[in-house]
This record gives structure tokens, C-alpha cells and sequence, in this order.
DNA sequence: TATGAATGAGCGTTCATTCAT
DNA sequence: CATGAATGAACGCTCATTCAT
């Protein structure tokens, strides 16, 4: 009686994690182009079984970001009320860039745009960010100048930055991450030639 | 009638012009996806035309692209020997970071990535960097532990981080540049934990 | 426990007519191309239960029309002895008509032309309307060289000529009933262009 | 300079009209489900081809419907100021018939319903027929209670009759016209159960 | 040289059908 | 028996590319 219907759920399940895991390394591979024909036959299952899983290409385009979305506003309630703002800072872009391991998938983002699942997640990701943003400059770990959607943008850059190399180390992403994060702290920061954008 | 094949040779390289324009207008429109009929119809062509131009869809993409990096790497020239190596470098980042502002078609680059015309204009860009670099560096306009594969990768940060914002201000770059190039700068520079890359 | 597998059969009967009345609505609404899985939901049962009560689609549709035409050949055994042949044929062409009235599912017929159930109930329903077709042309009802054959392909024509129009009334279909038998009549009857013809 | 660009425009319209005629063929064989796939097979050129003629599948729908409809329509203004406007009528819903060649395509008329140059075309054609049913009721060549809306609707019943025939004569279709157009004569009219339909 | 009609592989998606649970 | 996840063939449609004119 406490789980009646589970056994048959495990296999779906399973599947849908391999899709979302198989388009991911897809699209990285391939952009924005990648084939659901490719995706099904890289996780091993029938073409017919992901849109089962998922309506269409698109949704499951959205379920990747949403998946994204979650692990990083999970990983800022744990980053919240830490001791160092500034290093908890900068462990939530750690955090950020090693998630996507190594996949430049941000794209998907942009094809996701609509998604009502994917923008609410990411205004929640959005609210999250201007804590930590707002406890770091507080503290004087980053520039007074510099926002929370400066930072929201930044995020994606290092693991970009990479992704112009064929074959990066694994965490290569690292370097960048350190030399922007330079650049948002408060040392020899010169004036910012343009205001901060804000989201629509 | 005294040079009889001129006009045509004229009108081949306007339409070959109308084309290059039409292409990058299109692809930053579309994104990769942009078709080839699209491309026709905006230069005023007929499809067949385009062929007749440029073998392939990926040629005409590697043309695009070695047209941006001719001019990168002649921008280089002028400021090759400018008094300021620092400020040099800051105005070739931002001259390539121009460039792209009306268009951003980065992805384009990913995508002729094979193409020996683009590898070898790449690798003359590449070492017209590493003169600035070095220079800047010399200088101490820069932190010792950046070197010109850092810059080359960088150089699309700024665009490809505005691109991630639905109507950015056309000169939004420049508050992404700055604080790259902070992170650039001597002042207040954090050891970076990663060794830098080397292009292939 | 007196008679321990009656619940279930008598659930898988109610599934059944269930089943058939739910694909009869379904592919009124949608046409030949209703899918399973929506008879299934309007029947609230699975997709694989269709398949349990009828091999195929295809037998599905052999099934309504067979239920469709037992109803009629039915219908004739209660007119067959009827004091007015000419009535009752108008009669029996009436309720041929009005079973439909609610469902255009004409098109259903053809596509069940190959069953052998399909073909045994027609014929059965053939010899039914032969009898009340010879009896009314030998009361005089209806012209002398009208047959039998000639009123089985009539008989679905008033529904399908109702069925051009988007909301047609209930009863129009009543209308060109009264217009074609009205063509049936030895009134006025002009001579008949082409033999009549033979069911295979 | 007279006509500069037609010998291309040859083989295209050849293609069209092949297309036409194969689709034509293709729906009465197989109905709505005919697949675009077939019908490029039937007319010897590839898939792509129909969709450089017809943009959809709808639209060569009601490409196949608007030329039976031009045709009818154009038939009516030969009958329209015909000696005896009985005989028209019966003429003109002969040649409707008649130009079906034998395929029941009926179903194609309903699937072009939303077409605007269905629409059109199809009130041109309700406008002729008005004319000559108006004429032949004046004549007192049908009986007063028929509309124009019961010949548009009746017109397509003799083909529909005989379709449920597996190989009917070519010229069946006569008898069926003989019979419903007798049901629309004056003599031993019984009163019409029914209101005439408007169409929409 | 320029055109645009034709091609056919490939795409996202649907759906009747099967079968493990 | 019923379920619904999985299958894979087929569909309508797109598009880079070819080639007769």
C-alpha cells in the first residue's frame, strides 16, 4: 500500500534521468541543432520514448535548464547565512560553473526563454543571487558598483570562456572564474563605463 | 565595350558583398539555424546565386568570420606600437568587443571552426595578441600571470554576456569589459589555480 | 464466491460497450483519424485495454458497424409483415437514417468493407431490405425498376447530405429523405439511365 | 520579350498539373489519410517538389477543391440562359458529377472549409446555381418547397451513392441523379418535413 | 552568370501496437 | 485483467545543395 504503483515509475524514471543526461551531452556536442533522434539513441531508447517523457523538444529543453536552475538555487540556501560572504560568494559561481561540468549548454537558456517553469525558477535563482550579492558588497568583498544582475550575467562566462578551446582541462573554467571574480572585487576597480541592466 | 566583362565582374562582387551583409544579418537574427533561402532573399538574390559565391552554408560562414578576423588583426596593427601598451590593449579588446556589438554571431566561429582559411587568419590574429600582451604585460599594465591565450579567449566575453539579456543598450559590453579588464590588472590579482591553456 | 469471476466479466462487458459507444463519439468528432488513446480516455480505461476488447482498430470499426447493422436488420423483422409495405420502407429508412442521425459515422462502413462479420451482417441486412423493397414494388409503393440494391445504397444518402452542412439541424436529414423516396415513387418517374447494379 | 521566362514555368506547371491529378487520384484511393509521400510517387517527382507547388497539405487540398469549383462555376454561366431551364439544371448537376471523373472527394470539400479561396469560390458557384434553380422553379421544372441550398447540398449525393460500391460502372452515377433529380419534380411531391437549410 | 525548380535526407512529432509489470 | 511505458514506422514539412535553362 505505502508505494502500489513504483516498480513500473523505477523504469520510467531511470529513463528520464538518461534523456536528460544524454540531451545535455548532445547539445553540448552538437548545439542547439542536436537531433531528439540522437539524444533517444545516445541514452538508448526509442525515439517515440522521450517525447512520452517529454512534449516536445522544447520541454525538454526547459526540463535541462530547470534541472540547472534547481541545483544552483539549492546550492545558494546552503550558501545563505555563511560566515564569509565574499568566499560564499564566490564558491555559489564555483558552484555554478562546475554543475554544467564542462557542458556550454547556456544556450539553452536562451531557448528556453518562455517557459513559465523556467522563469520562475529563475527569478527564484535571481533572488537568491541578490542575497548573496547584497551580504558580499555589505561586507566589502566586491566592488559597491557591481549588481546582482552583473553577476547573474557573469555566472555563465568562465565555463564559455573555456568552451572556445577544443579540448579544456577539466577545470580550466577555474581560471577565468578567479580572473573575473578579480574583477568584481572592490582593489583597483575602475569606474564602470555603462549602468547596471536590469531583467525583464 | 572597352572592357567588356568589367560590369559583370562588378555586379559578382557587390552581390558577393550583399551576401557577406545579408548572411551576418541573418544569422543574428536566427541564430545558426538561419537559412540559406532567408540569406538570398534579404541580398536580393536567387538561392543558386549563393552557391555560386561560396561553395557551402559553412563556407559562407568561414567567409564571414575571416572578414571579422582580417579586421581584428588590422586593428592590431595600428596599435601596435602605440605609446600606452595598457591602454592598447584595453582599446583592441574593445575594437573586437565593437565589432560584434551589432551582431552577435560568436557561435559563428564554433562553427568554422575547420576551415584552414579561418585557422590561419586566426593563428595571425593570435600572434598579433601576444604582441600586445606581451607589451601590456612588460608594462605592467597587466598581471604577470595572464598570458595572450587568456586575452584571445576572453576577447567574446563581454558580447556573449550582454547577448544573454533580451534588448541589452547597444554599449552594455563596456560594463562587462571594464570589469573584465580589472580582473586583468595587477592591482589586487588573487593567484589563479589553474595553469594557462595552449591553443592546438 | 457462488460464482467467483462474474465482477470481473461483467466489468470487462461494461468496458466493452463502454469502449464502442466512446469510439463511436470519438470518431464522429475527429473522423477515420480519432486515435486510440483518445477512445481510451473518453472511456476511461487504458490504451492497452482497447486492445484487449479489439484486436486492432480496425476491428474496433468492424465492431460499430456490426452493431449498426444488427440494430437495422432488427429493425426490418419488425416491419417485415407490416400492413403498408410502401410505409413501412419509408419507415425502415427512417430509423436507417435516424441511428445515424446523432454520429455521421458513414465513412466507418468503408473502412470495415473487409471484415467477414462486417460482410455477413450486410448481407443479412441486404436480404432484409430486398423483402420490404420487393413488397412495397408489388403494392405498387414504390416505381418497378428500383432495387433492392438501389435502396441499400440510398439509404445513407439523406445523413450524408446533411452532413456538408457545419450545424445542420437534428431532423434535416428528414428533408432529403422525403425528397429521394419522393424519387422512388412510380409518380412521375422518368426511365432510368443505367441498369441497376449488383452487390459483389 | 513576349513571354521571357516561360519555358522554365513548362515543366513547373506540368508538375502542378501532375500533382494535381496524382492527389486527386491518391484521396479518392486512401481518403484523408492519402500521405503526401504517395501522392509525390503517383506524380513521378520527390517530396519536396509538392511543397514548392502547394505549401501545405491543406493547400493542395483546396487547390484540387477551388479547380472543381472553377469548373462548375463555369459551367453554370454556359446554362444560364439555356431554352429550357429544367433541362439546365439536370445538365448542370450532370456535369457536376461528371467532372469528378468517378472519385468521391467529397470529404475534400469539408477539409478546405476555412480556405478564403474556397470560400469564395464556393458562394460563386452558390450564386449560379441559385440562378438556375430560380429559373427552373419559375419554369415549373421543380417543385416550389426546393431551395438552391437543396440542389448545392443534393449535388454531390449521386457520386457519394455509388462510391459505396467497390466497382461501380462509370456512368452509375446517372441512375442516382435520375432518381434524386425525379424526387425534385413537381409531380406526386409530398410535402417536405423540414425548413431548407441556409448556408453560413 | 543568374535563376529557381527539383531533389532527398533529415527533422520533430504522432500513433497503433506490444508487453512487462 | 488492466495498466501505461516502450517501440518504430510513418507523417507533414524544411532545407542545403544540384543543375537545366
Amino acid at each position: 500500500m505505502s508505494s502500489p504503483d513504483r516498480p513500473l515509475r523505477t523504469d520510467a524514471a531511470r529513463n528520464r534521468e538518461l534523456l536528460l543526461a544524454a540531451a545535455e551531452e548532445e547539445f553540448a556536442e552538437h548545439g542547439p541543432s542536436a537531433s531528439v533522434a540522437a539524444i533517444a539513441r545516445r541514452a538508448g531508447v526509442a525515439k517515440g520514448t522521450v517525447f512520452r517523457h517529454f512534449a516536445t523538444k522544447e520541454d525538454l529543453i526547459a526540463s535541462i535548464v530547470s534541472g540547472h536552475l534547481t541545483i544552483l538555487t539549492a546550492g545558494i540556501a546552503r550558501l545563505a547565512d555563511a560566515a564569509d560572504p565574499g568566499e560564499a560568494l564566490l564558491e555559489f559561481l564555483t558552484v555554478a560553473a562546475d554543475q554544467r561540468q564542462q557542458h556550454d549548454v547556456d544556450f539553452l537558456w536562451t531557448l528556453s526563454e518562455g517557459d513559465p517553469r523556467v522563469t520562475e525558477l529563475r527569478d527564484q535563482l535571481y533572488a537568491g543571487i541578490e542575497l548573496l550579492v547584497d551580504r558580499a558588497r555589505a561586507a566589502g568583498a566586491i566592488r559597491s558598483d557591481v549588481t546582482s544582475t552583473d553577476v547573474f550575467l557573469l555566472m555563465c562566462a568562465p565555463v564559455h570562456v573555456v568552451a572556445n578551446l577544443p579540448n579544456p582541462a577539466p577545470e580550466l573554467w577555474k581560471r577565468y572564474l578567479a580572473i573575473i571574480f578579480d574583477g568584481l572585487r572592490p582593489e583597483g576597480a575602475s569606474p564602470l563605463p555603462q549602468p547596471a541592466p536590469t531583467l525583464p
